[in-house]
RNA sequence: UGGGGUGUCGCCAAGCGGUAAGGCAACGGAUUUUGAUUCCGUCAUACGGAGGUUCGAUCCCUCCCACCCCAGCCA
């Protein structure tokens, strides 16, 4: 790929931070970790943190650690971590050895529980949820301490235990931190640790009646495994005091550090699990990957390359503040990763019959196309010619503006690899609808050029009746439309009723009938697409994967 | 009105006291058998606002304004 536009990787502030602590030595070795809950796909957001917590450690010569967050057995399923690590692997990351779940260390996390209780630092809590809450405060009140925050470490210890065991009920007490009910951060407020879940968990089945809260499994299996920088988002800015107290009143093995930086958002999408899910669970998409989808399977399922998500992720950046970046911007980086290499093809999305009326009948010729106009180690493939062909209805007008330079009556044109023909006249049927296209054609002209060095305005893609394959083309745009979906507080209600049009009368050369699934293609003069798996040899089914820059749009349709 | 953050070009984003990188978008122009690509060029006297410190401030101080996050036994 060429990346002069490619961003140097290392300078941003978490990498700064990285390159500061190593001059100083305060860490030997870098260790980070991605560490998501499986209770959904990854998106174009998890790529962002994935792309810089793999990216900072293979960087820095250390290590990043995949570790399920798989703390609440109620939302994780088994299918989401299978599709995490193939999701993680496909974006182009090594996890290594380096696999891990926070419930490998929750028997570890349950002795700290118990340390915490026999120190002081900790109480079982027999609140019920509700009152809880009213206890708590708001967020210009402090909150009042709990009737049950004063009971003695042995009763409390004695009761934990029994939570474990299942004595209780879900919901029926919880273990509290004991912090300070009037600090201004809620998450100070006595924090719950524990609580009970009678459910099965994807791992370790029936085994425990109590999980930890993310709060008490995220640093501890930080230390645990030895993370010095733990990166996560802004929004866990405000647990950083509670991280720190943790790990301060725990005997851990490490002390990891933690830095946020602000998630990623993008225009005309959403990156919400939970709206994600819905739109899954609701069927407004056919699935986790339906190629209008966020998601890493969605997004490569349209043919977007992983280098073309590290890529657009490289040039987003990393930093604090909020943003919305342009939907264009990974538009672009989609097109600069697959330019380069994409092998050219032809493509009629919308067939017009155009009759070669001075060409033998019956007769075909072959005529060679160039692979890639920038690469000819591509080579060349065959195309056939013939009386018969089919041209895109866009590229005609019976009455054309100033601006257009493709067909019209009296019109010529090139026909890309072929010839140069000129429009005669039109057939039309009882509607008045142009049906056929009556050309001419000139044989000098064969391959492109004329000998007499005449120009044309304009190359126009087509194929040959003779040999073209029928094929369905999927065309997708942004599943919302408008760039902040949900502003209005409902998102569903911006939801985009054509987010995706099927063609299904389309035409394509014999070469794409056997294209591979997910592999890049360009059809030239309309956009990058890639086979997708519904297709067949005889009736192939591609995806597009980002349409080609089209100045004439603008001509066309001014103001957009 | 509590606590924690953030404000640099339409959208991202560098900048770390010495006089505003880069990318996307946009707009010109050259090349072109893709109105694609490529290539040139234009695009912030200005860094949320007001004061102050300094020879000099986007970078330091003060005050103000705007926006984001936090009251799950979610992560």
């Amino acid at each position: 790929m060429a990346d002069t536009a490619t961003i140097e990787p290392g300078r941003d502030f978490i990498r700064d931070i990285v390159q500061a602590d190593l001059d100083a030595g305060r860490a030997s070795r870098i260790v980070t970790r991605f560490p998501p809950e499986p209770n959904g796909f990854l998106h174009l957001g998890h790529a962002k943190s994935i792309c810089l917590n793999f990216g900072v450690a293979k960087e820095f010569g250390g290590q990043c650690h995949l570790r399920f967050d798989d703390t609440n057995p109620v939302k994780e399923e088994q299918a989401f971590i299978d599709s995490i690590q193939r999701d993680v692997a496909w974006l182009g990351f090594s996890w290594g050895e380096h696999l891990y779940h926070a419930s490998d260390y929750f028997e570890q996390l349950y002795e700290w529980a118990e340390h915490l209780i026999r120190t002081g630092h900790a109480y079982v809590d027999d609140t019920p949820p509700e009152a809880m809450r009213a206890q708590r405060g708001t967020l210009t009140e402090p909150g009042q301490n709990s009737p049950f925050r004063y009971r003695s470490a042995d009763e409390s210890l004695d009761l934990f235990r029994r939570m474990r065991a299942g004595e209780f009920p879900n919901g029926a007490r919880v273990l509290r931190a004991k912090i300070d009910m009037a600090s201004g951060n809620m998450n100070l407020r006595d924090p719950v640790l524990y609580r009970i879940l009678h459910a099965t968990h994807p791992r370790t089945g029936d085994a425990w009646r109590i999980y930890p809260t993310y709060d008490f499994a995220h640093g501890q299996s930080d230390a645990i495994e030895g993370i010095t920088h733990s990166v996560c988002t802004l929004e866990f800015e405000d647990h950083k005091p509670l991280y720190d107290w943790l790990i301060e009143h725990l005997p851990v093995p490490a002390r990891p550090r933690q830095y946020e930086f602000a998630r990623l958002n993008i225009s005309y999408t959403v990156l919400s699990k939970r709206i994600l899910t819905t739109l899954v669970r609701d069927k407004h998409v056919s699935g986790w990957d339906d190629p209008r989808m966020p998601t890493l399977a969605g997004i490569r399922r349209r043919g977007v390359p992983a280098a073309a998500l590290r890529e657009f992720v490289g040039r987003v950046g990393v930093a604090r503040a909020n943003s919305v970046v342009d939907v264009a911007m990974l538009d672009s980086a989609i097109r600069d990763t697959l330019n380069p290499s994409a092998p050219r093809r032809m493509a009629v999305l919308r067939p017009l019959k155009l009759i070669v009326e001075n060409y033998p009948e019956g007769e075909t010729e072959t005529l060679e196309a160039i692979n890639h106009p920038d690469d000819p180690a591509q080579g060349t493939r065959p195309i056939t010619f013939g009386r018969e062909l089919f041209v895109e209805q866009d590229d005609f007008m019976e009455n054309p503006p100033k601006k257009f330079y493709r067909l019209s009556p009296g019109k010529e044109v090139r026909l890309r690899y072929g010839y140069y023909v000129t429009c005669q006249s039109v057939e039309k049927d009882a509607d008045g609808n142009v049906v056929a296209l009556r050309c001419t054609y000139d044989p000098e002209t064969r391959g492109g050029n004329a000998p007499d060095g005449r120009k044309v305005q304009a190359t126009i893609h087509w194929v040959a009746a003779a040999d073209a394959v029928p094929a369905e083309i999927r065309l997708y745009s942004h599943l919302f439309n408008r760039p902040d979906p949900g502003a209005d507080g409902d998102v569903m209600a911006d939801l985009s009723a054509d987010s995706l049009e099927v063609l299904t009368g389309c035409l394509v050369e014999p070469a794409l009938a056997s294209a591979p699934a997910g592999e890049a293609v360009q059809f030239e003069r309309t956009g990058y697409f890639c086979a997708d798996p519904d297709g067949t040899p005889e009736r192939p089914v591609f995806n597009r994967t980002v349409g080609l820059r089209d100045s004439y749009a603008k001509v066309r349709t001014p103001g957009r």
